[in-house]
DNA sequence: GCTATTTTTGAGTGAACACTCACGTTATGA
DNA sequence: TCATAACGTGAGTGTTCACTCAAAAATAGC
């Protein structure tokens, strides 16, 4: 008997992603969200709860979104070392120009770090702990890695994970700079040769 | 005849930086900038025109500041790589804890250039011309360290400038994560150590 | 002390903020 | 077809935002 819910929320949350991700958390205002998401405050307020309760469940998602375009990517290397180099290229090349699926370049997750550092505890604690969620998944990916030989075995696994997550970090805020392509793409290159000393050869 | 303004510019923006860089721009309210700077609304906007136009000269000061410091940094270093690498391991331990002198980790620009793309114009290109600005620092050293045979002839002394920035932008990024000084050190060594195959040893 | 000039003050401005809720709407089970 | 229960709506809430301005206060030359 009830009246079923008109709006998908998978697909209003992916709006919230875009907005955010392209004006920040205080940068959005609820006038914006509203038109980005195409709903009444009331609905807004009666499936998110705050805009923080929605900001959180973006940021969420497109942490889960990063989580899974880095899966994707390395499902095509046999060799992980060679994939995140790949990787840290693809990610120049996407941030060159971004475009509607890709609304900034710096990530958002970074950018909320920054943004809500010393004045909203709550949105800091959950990007902290999303950025420390994807350190682990690099940990894992060069522990693979030293176990197939690539890295030396006395090789510390989560401090270079640390340093490979710093690279794109870095990458990915200095393109808001709006470096041309080639800059960038060179940029990409430099931070993937970083790994080569690393490296195992045999 | 007239009155003296009661009120020291430079200490003012003094405690304009130290408040933006805590808080950022759009954690800082009015409120807070008067009870900051010890001034009221009016003498803040006979001042500085607006919050825009005091944000935009604490940025510019902190900027300078920046850059004093690492002018100050490396006078004390001969070899010019040293230095830079110095440099590196120095901001690693002055942003593990931050202070009152230091009241956020991330760097100020950086900030500004995440949380103005796409909301504020103005602030963006400001942010943007002082990151090049300090990029051409950098390359200026690199020229130098090149001329004095620390580096390749052949050094694309700009490019590696663009790779040295993003290690600093990605460093006191992460650096909000709150990881721990030993952490926070060693990822200083590790940026530090990606300058040594750049290196001419001789 | 008086006047001229400038600075400081803070209550007050309209606008924008996040958010609410009474009511109209809509689909389903009976 | 109607009753029911959830959903959608948007004008309206109080608050905070950046900002203004008329009046008070304070100095320096005369």
């Amino acid at each position: 008997m009830p009246r079923p819910p008109s709006y998908d929320r998978e697909t209003a949350l992916a709006s919230a992603v875009g907005l955010f991700w392209h004006k920040g958390y205080h940068g959005s205002s609820m006038k914006q969200i509203e038109r980005a998401l195409d709903m009444r405050p009331g609905s807004i307020y009666a499936t998110f709860g705050s805009k923080d309760g929605l900001f959180s469940e973006a940021l969420a998602r497109y942490a889960h979104q990063a989580g899974e375009d880095l899966a994707c990517h390395m499902a095509g290397y046999h060799n992980v070392l060679d994939g995140l180099q790949a990787f840290l290229v693809k990610i120049a090349r996407s941030c060159s120009e971004p475009d509607s699926s890709t609304p900034a370049r710096a990530c958002l997750i970074v950018k909320t770090l920054l943004e809500s550092s010393n004045t909203n505890t709550a949105l800091h604690q959950e990007a902290k702990a999303l950025l420390t969620a994807i350190e682990n998944a690099f940990t894992e990916l060069l522990e693979a890695a030293r176990k197939q030989g690539e890295l030396a075995p006395d090789t510390d696994c989560q401090r270079l994970a640390r340093l490979y997550q710093s690279q794109i970090m870095g990458l990915r805020s200095i393109a808001e700079r709006e470096l041309s392509r080639t800059d960038l793409e060179q940029l990409g290159q430099d931070m993937a040769a970083i790994l080569e000393p690393y490296r195992v050869r045999n």
